[in-house]
DNA sequence: CCCACAATACCCACTAGAGGGTATTTTTCG
DNA sequence: CGAAAAATACCCTCTAGTGGGTATTGTGGG
């Protein structure tokens, strides 16, 4: 049996040296290393070879959905298990939609994570129960995205929703921004459809949960 | 030099594991259990004997700040050292009132770990530069609680804002809790002030990094 | 070259929220 | 018991946000 050289992408180091530790009960996996941003998960990637990752979604200036994005663009035979707190169906179906091979919830025990792993390493995909569940039950406030109908944010979304976050007013985000409030407007509309919440309130949680306030 | 018994408080096992194996470097460190509730935090104190406890400020169910302050009201000699990547300040200044002698914040070094703890078991207080920087920049958007004129949230007010920040207006609220909507409003006003906010966004913000959503 | 999409901006109408009060009753606590 | 705090509810006003359109321009991909 092969080593499996795991990569932990997480804010916190100590959380790697947990699972280093727990992974020393299973020899064939092998915690090679810990990035702490997306950007660093790249550049480790570009010098040092990786079997798996395990990737939380949160994580600073570059979150996991955008660097899961990348890392299977450039490196697809690389695997990726998403580990996050986060059970949000929106969090799961980006992460799954953008080439994650599973999704393990973060408060796994030892013995789920080494199971995760090993499901993943053997080319079949694992949900965590609550990660399955949340699959299951869908979207909340509208029907327009089923299943795999993702949407994207854009960047320029991604300012706006940032700055929404930030308890800024459109007329203040559009002053920042030089443009027109009403264009600010716009932008909210497309975002509460694209990420199915009814107010402010959903697009906060949202940029809370991606790390992004 | 006696040895120095130390809870984790942290919804994750895979932290306490990962803090027991920095902490091996210590050896008058010892990491003795841990816990992922502020209930099983004072389940554990109950029964056995703690020096300090490792305190996440977003504990489920009941969380840091609550428990604190039922930690420091029930076993006042237990020091505890809060533990969290949140550095706002309200949530330092919270800990801190209610008890906590210092603030770590979560990205710190096995180093930086070492030393808070060993700091605060001297009977100084600790606090990460994050989180002293965050208490000398003060509060955003008024002038009413300098220092340490801290206001609690009432019973009441943590249902209300638990409820905004899952998306329910002031309509459905007053509904589900069979009170007029100008009550509803009125709570609103008060937890915007409490909390130093000026909006919506503000208190989500709140209610998810206490973890109540 | 066209199509799709992103970003821009405007229209209209309506609702919800923010901000300032005051006031009553009940509960809690020293 | 008496004071303080909490929960309740109303007044008024104004601004901000929601929800439905339409439309133009530029850009990038097939």
């Amino acid at each position: 049996m092969s080593i499996t050289r795991i990569l932990v992408a997480d804010p916190l180091e100590v959380l790697a040296v947990g699972l280093s530790s727990w992974l020393a009960d299973a020899p064939e996996l092998n915690v090679i290393g810990h990035a702490a941003t997306g950007q660093a998960v790249l550049e480790r990637l570009a010098k040092e070879p990786v079997d798996l990752i395990l990737m939380e979604v949160s994580l600073p200036e570059q979150d996991g959905i955008d660097t899961m994005r990348e890392v299977h663009r450039r490196h697809p035979k690389v695997k990726v298990l998403a580990y996050s707190s986060l059970t949000d169906i929106e969090y799961v179906n980006s992460m799954l939609i953008e080439g994650a091979s599973g999704y393990l919830v973060k408060d796994a025990s030892q013995a789920e994570v080494i199971t995760a792993i090993r499901t993943v390493m053997c080319d079949k995909p694992y949900l965590s129960p609550a990660a399955r569940e949340s699959t299951l039950r869908g979207y909340d406030y509208t029907e327009k995205r089923m299943d795999g109908e993702y949407i994207g944010l854009t960047e320029r979304e991604r300012e706006i929703i940032r700055l929404v976050a930030l308890e800024r007013t459109n007329d203040e985000i559009a002053k920042a921004l030089f443009i027109s409030v009403d264009t600010v407007k716009t932008h909210r509309k497309h975002l509460m459809t694209k990420l199915n919440v009814r107010s402010l309130a959903g697009l906060v949680r949202y940029a809370r949960d991606r790390n992004w306030i």
